[in-house]
DNA sequence: TCAATTCTGTACCAATCGGTAAAATTAAAA
DNA sequence: TTTTAATTTTACCGATTGGTACAGAATTGA
């Protein structure tokens, strides 16, 4: 049977999605308590650094879960253009077909940027090196590879921007389509 | 001469400035204070609404450039490519190459979205449709004119993204000559 | 069972938040 | 010059901010 009694990693879904729908100033500590149902208490008991060790646990978790699922996949994959073609799929579930935010985007437009600096900065390189990794291996010249991968990194993020602004999910949807059909011209 | 008294349209630059370094929620009126140099007094006589009204103010401001700036000579520009490539100059120059942000792609992104969903989705639609009118008067054909249309604006607003995040302005110079490439085969 | 540890609720703090009110000052119109 | 209006300074407001202190409850291992 499952534990009862709450775990640091069993708030963070809780705290991404606060930061993620509010940024890091607006997310604050009344609305955390709430969201997440802790009280001061026991945050600060997890994250003795308060919001800032919150939003750097959750970068991390994100950066976790991308580092398992899309960019170790991209590396190590032996059929890259599976990888590729998964790797889109699964950032349109994750992402929601637009309707969820990039945390780590949003943080690089923020005033948080230079606070959290080098976990934005080492989440797209790693993405958009494996990607270009991945890329390269399916067929692609390798300086086209590293091209390739930059555009796509931020195609995507820049799809998120349009599909909020002007509430159109189908925009993230059409972002995919092209990007599946330049990424991957074989299939 | 100037006039030397302050005018609601001479702090709008300092204004813009503060809420894309900031935000909308990070942008403190005592951060406004400092950066325009006017009192909450003159702030709240110029801006009776307060920091909505200034942000919107800001929107209009940035609203009515790029329609007089960028839209409009795509739109009704004599030569559509000679108007694509100024756009791409044009916008190179207002982000600087990726070092400032979209005001308007931030708010999109961020929980103000709601707020100033009318301007925030009206300068996204007009920016994809404008451009889609001169891709097509270019000679591109209509459907892919809009697709390649909304591909570029979304771009756009990527590139700012990744070159914060990596702090790399190059990201945006690759995305101005990939978007010279595809939306001006010609040349 | 008992003690050690982990966790949580409550009260509290100084600082800052956005906003208001009105007096004091300045500039323009008569 | 006098009147009127536009602008700015200053002081102030209640609410909320992130953060701290700590007692007590719950859970744990021995």
């Amino acid at each position: 049977m499952a534990r009862m009694v709450m775990e640091r990693a069993d708030v963070l879904p809780a705290l991404g999605e606060v930061f993620r729908e509010y940024g890091f100033e607006g997310a604050s500590l009344a609305l955390i308590t709430e969201r997440t149902g802790l009280g001061k208490g026991s945050l600060y008991h997890f994250f003795p650094g308060g919001k800032e060790e919150m939003a750097r646990a959750v970068l991390a978790e994100i950066d976790g879960w991308f580092e398992a699922h899309v960019f170790q996949p991209l590396r190590a994959g032996e059929d890259p253009r599976a990888a590729v073609a998964a790797m889109l799929a699964d950032i349109s579930a994750y992402f929601r077909s637009g309707r969820r935010v990039c945390l780590v985007g949003l943080f690089a437009l923020g005033d948080v940027r230079s606070r959290f600096a080098a976990a934005v900065h080492g989440y797209f390189a790693r993405w958009r090196d494996a990607l270009a990794d991945a890329l390269a291996r399916a067929g692609h010249d390798p300086a086209e590879a590293a091209d390739l991968a930059e555009e796509a990194v931020a195609a995507i993020q820049g799809a998120l921007v349009l599909a909020r602004a002007l509430d159109d999910p189908g925009a993230f949807a059409r972002m995919e389509a092209r990007l599946r059909r330049r990424l991957l011209p074989w299939a």
